[in-house]
Order: C-alpha cells, then sequence, then structure tokens
DNA sequence: TCCGGTTGTTCTGTATACAGGATACCTTAT
DNA sequence: ATAAGGTATCCTGTATACAGAACAACCGGA
C-alpha cells in the first residue's frame, strides 16, 4: 500500500512570540535573491502577490528588520532586492536547515530501522 | 518589541506518500497509554473525539498497521490501548524528535549566535 | 504626456479545516 | 430489560486560509 518508504519530514520555523519565520518566508527570499522582484517569486511559487507580500510583511514586523528592499517605477516598473539582513538570515536558516536535515536523516535510522514497518499486518 | 528571543521551533513528521504520523498522533497515542480511552485522551487535548478518531484511522491506514486496540462495551463501557507496534512507535518518535530538537538547540547557536538581531534596525 | 511593469494595500468569494452534534452499536453490571 | 459509558461514523455549521481581483502610486523611457 505504502508506495513511498516511510521518511521523516523535518520542518524549521523561528519564532519569537509569534511565527516570524519558516521555509515559506525562505523560498520567498531566495527567489527574490534570484528574480529581484516579490512578483515574480511569488508568481514562480504559484503564490499569490498579495500573499507573499502579506507573508513578508509580517515577517519583518515580527523580526523588527528588514528583509527586503523595494522600489518602485523606472525602467522596469520597480523590483526587490534582499537587504544585508535579510541575506544573513537566509542563508543562516538555509545552512542550518539542512544541517538538521541530514541530521534528521541519520536519527531516523537510528531510532526506526529495527521496527517492524515493512510487514503489512493490518 | 520581541518580548520572547528568537528561537527555533523543530517539527517533526513521518512521511511515505502521505502524512502520516505528526505530534498529534504522538499527543494522542501518549494519552489513550496513560487513560486508556480516546474519548478521554481527546477530552485531555481540547479535541473533538471525532476528529481524534479521523487522526488515528488516517494514521493507521497510511502506516498498514493498528496503533491502538478498541474494546466496546462492558464495565466501563470500553477503552482503548496501544497495540505493541504502536508502543514502539510512539516510544521510537518521541526519542527521536526529542533528539532532533536537542540538536537543533546547539545548531541555533552555532548559525544564528553571531548574527544582528539584538539591534533592531528596523 | 502617456505607457509599462512593479510595489503597496484592501477586499471578496471560496475552499479547506475543524468543533461539535447526532446516532448506532457494544458489553457488563444492576 | 435497561442503564452506563466508550467506540464507530457521519453530517453540519462555522471559522480560518487563501487565491485572485481591484486600484492607487511610482518613475524611466518612448
Amino acid at each position: 500500500m505504502a508506495e513511498t518508504k516511510l521518511h521523516p519530514v523535518i520542518t524549521v520555523r523561528l519564532y519569537t512570540d509569534e511565527k516570524c519565520f519558516g521555509p515559506g518566508v525562505a523560498m520567498l527570499l531566495e527567489r527574490v535573491d534570484r528574480l529581484h522582484s516579490l512578483r515574480s517569486a511569488a508568481m514562480d511559487m504559484d503564490m499569490a502577490y498579495s500573499k507573499a507580500w502579506t507573508i513578508l510583511r509580517n515577517a519583518e514586523k515580527c523580526l523588527g528588520f528588514k528583509l527586503i528592499s523595494s522600489t518602485t517605477g523606472g525602467r522596469h516598473g520597480g523590483g526587490a532586492v534582499l537587504t544585508p539582513e535579510g541575506e544573513r538570515m537566509l542563508s543562516a536558516y538555509q545552512a542550518f536547515a539542512r544541517e538538521i536535515r541530514m541530521e534528521g536523516e541519520a536519527l531516523f535510522q537510528k531510532y526506526f530501522s529495527e521496527l517492524p514497518f515493512d510487514g503489512e499486518q493490518q
């Protein structure tokens, strides 16, 4: 019945009082860094611009500093790039999440390898 | 503005094709183990019995084996206890999640300690 | 002076999640 | 018999999340 083997999915979020940084913000920042536009970033994730904007605004408000720097108008209508703090935030989060997930794979073996999760006994 | 310091929250879920085991199921199982009743477990979590039942049913269907063993009727109306597989699943998940979270605390220090997340520069 | 393409912001309709009710069944004790 | 209390299941109203529309502001270039 199980086409894919049982495997762990580890989600990393950063909180203060409320949730302020998670996979969604990280994906957005990564795309803003690449595409220099919040609109393009949202489109690339099949996400409404308004939602992307709300997510980022909330993260910034909660963290207390700006993650992206935007300009409106001009040659191509404007755009957005990461602030220095946004860049550091993103790379720290990505490295952190990657290492945690690696650790997770190893620990999963440790705790779930000898369990009877192959014999489907219903 | 940030009353609580920035800190990581790490969520561990187990998937096959779909999500089948996460913090919710684990909390339910822990309470079933303690209270010998799914109804009491749900009440203890301020969760509707029907939702608890649905969550467990889904987890069992997805994993391919039963997590709890129920009896109906009798002296106290019936009850539920963990199957041997349910017990092993629960303790493996709890140990796994605990160790991942410990690891997460340490890695958070490593990646986020020297970052300028104290000076709120707006 | 208008056009183009982006940001900033709000609003609305909808889809999904969830709480809680309603009902049937089950078995021991009274 | 019947009461009691839990399991098993479905159904419904609501609340939250989200997609997408709508519109103003902005500014370099034609």
